[in-house]
DNA sequence: TCTACAATCTACAGGAACTATAGGTTCAAG
DNA sequence: CTTGAACCTATAGTTCCTGTAGATTGTAGA
């Protein structure tokens, strides 16, 4: 009794649409499914996995090209360790400016809270809280 | 001596498109700028500083209805405080999930590179490392 | 088993957020 | 005062979905 499920199931369990799973799979991020005799999708616990993997990713900003380089990572992990080395550290290096820049709106947005509890907020200076120049690196932007 | 500069400038320090400058004006992200007798675009600044936090923000994700409402924190720091409030809450608690996951992608990339320096990586747990269900508001986990 | 109805199918149109191109105007270095 | 880069508006194309249409399938109740 493996447990598979339905199209529907899988966006629900993902928190995706339908036709967002279709366009992956047609796209060439989702594997073809196996499908039903009447030609309906099946899906497994390691579809949910990786779809939840690239909405996930999706919601960080990651392109979809950014994404498809992680999960070749996990597509084939006995690759030469140099080509996996070389993703995951251009990858890694990003996701730290990441943390940090959202760390800083993180505080940025606590500040004022805190101040709001106060009475009012006189200042903002949340546009000045993701412009920490010392990370940018010119030409790490996402797309 | 109020520096200004044009468009193509403000491009290049933003690291965005003088096109797309044109396209956040439009829809009413960046205010109309002052023109030339010529009639071209001139900026200050304070116009930089709002599209370097346009471009960081959208970088990491947010839409740009939610960089509207981060902006209007910016834009009416006097508005009542219960609004301020809400919305920065809101914010935040987007802002905190995120950091958590992009802290769990950055372990296992880091797990990968030390993985990789011993040889190869024999196992890829990059997909996991998303997957964090203590904060998805599903709660829904094939172990 | 039959039937009703939700779920799924393919195909295509539409929206958000850019990005590129066309054809013309302005700015500034020489 | 020329000339080429930078700018202008307008429009069409790209990416990443999202919605709709019309037909088919899966399944639960009579």
């Amino acid at each position: 009794m493996q447990e598979s499920f339905g199209i529907g199931r899988l966006a629900e369990a993902a928190e995706a649409k339908v036709q967002t799973i279709r366009y992956y799979e047609q796209i060439g991020l989702l594997p073809r499914p196996d499908r039903t005799s009447g030609n309906q999708r099946r899906y497994g616990p390691a579809d949910l996995s990786r779809l939840q993997f690239i909405r996930h990713a999706r919601g960080l900003g990651f392109s979809l090209e950014a994404i498809r380089e992680l999960l070749s990572l996990a597509d084939q992990p006995d690759r030469p360790c140099d080509a996996v080395d070389a993703i995951a550290r251009a990858q890694l290096a990003q996701v730290g400016q990441r943390i940090r820049r959202l760390q800083a709106l993180e505080a940025e947005l606590q500040r004022m809270i805190r101040q709001c509890a106060g009475g009012r907020i006189s200042d903002c200076r949340i546009i000045g809280a993701l412009g920490d120049h010392a990370d940018c690196s010119h030409g790490s932007a996402p797309e």
